[in-house]
DNA sequence: CCCGTTTCTCTCGATGTCAAGAGACTCGAC
DNA sequence: GTCGAGTCTCTTGACATCGAGAGAAACGGG
């Protein structure tokens, strides 16, 4: 089957047969694919009213376990975002009463970000219905397949992850 | 190698071990993969002066042929913005110089937009580069691994490019 | 022809993000 | 102790995007 990346690399090689663009045959399917996704999940999150920025930031909170809670630094460092968005993302989330500011006991500058039970449930219930979703889509290929790109995709994160930041 | 999903993973697998993530172990290296091609391109076109929207904008023009020029409408499918988002994009890159504005002889509504020679330079060395920068990212994958990762992601790219929208 | 519908592009207001910096507090050297 | 550098969070201003809708022109049935 084909697809638009197909499309894309053959108005390249009409257009600038001199260049050698198959690198854009699996960079841009990562790109696109990645796009693909993103609009999904928001479908997916909408189901539970959450948005995927919010889903981010109480799975990072989930995954801490007990008693669920993080730094906003800590929070800034998973999410890749700035320190002024965190701000504002924490704000919005404490008004939907998912999460609570608490004083960091050990540090008067800092702050505790702590998942509320109603936000706890939120995340888990999220975290399911994405899995589904995605299982839909990965249905696509078989288990070895989906285990043979995930070593492959491992192999190009894998320097990304480690070497720089 | 170890990467940063295999460590996500296994926080799951530890806070949530009634859930199968397994999907993750695809779809979350796409994702982030896709996060660092973002970072790396946006650098690589930084060398051209140019942002990722306006390689986006320049090269869907530049793929078009000679005489390089299409509708506002049909740069909207290509690149998948709004149409306020566009009208800005082809406002900031006409006072660079590097497209310009036509009236459509055929549709007094419509305008087209022209690269101008400035942008197909413009476009043709941002190409280059990124070519040569994702060139790098792939070596660490033999010639058979990307031919087996483009065909992978095919798979899971071409339902959403053929079917829906 | 004429009028309603559709198709274009652009305008406008709201929103989320970033980058830079301010303010509060901690920590270590002296 | 005290001072300066470092750390942490929040504030502010600029900016790109989106979504809704306005205005202009084309299209097509009666």
């Amino acid at each position: 089957m084909e697809d638009e990346v197909d499309r894309l690399v053959a108005a390249w090689r009409r257009e600038r047969p001199d260049l050698d663009v198959e690198p854009l045959e699996v960079l841009s399917r990562v790109s696109r694919l990645a796009r693909h996704l993103d609009r999904a999940r928001r479908l997916a999150f909408a189901e539970h009213q959450l948005e995927p920025w919010e889903f981010d930031v109480l799975t990072a909170l989930r995954r801490a376990g007990t008693p669920y809670q993080l730094s906003p630094g800590q929070l800034l460092t998973q999410t890749l975002v700035t320190s002024g968005t965190m701000t504002n993302r924490i704000d919005r989330l404490a008004k939907k009463g998912l999460v609570e500011r608490l004083p960091d006991p050990s540090d008067r500058r800092g702050v505790l970000v702590r998942l509320t039970d109603v936000g706890r449930d939120r995340a888990d219930q999220a975290l399911a219905g994405l899995l589904e979703q995605e299982r839909a889509i990965l249905a696509e290929l078989s288990r070895a397949q989906r285990a043979e790109l995930a070593g492959l995709l491992r192999q190009l994160t894998a320097p990304f992850d480690n070497i720089p930041g």
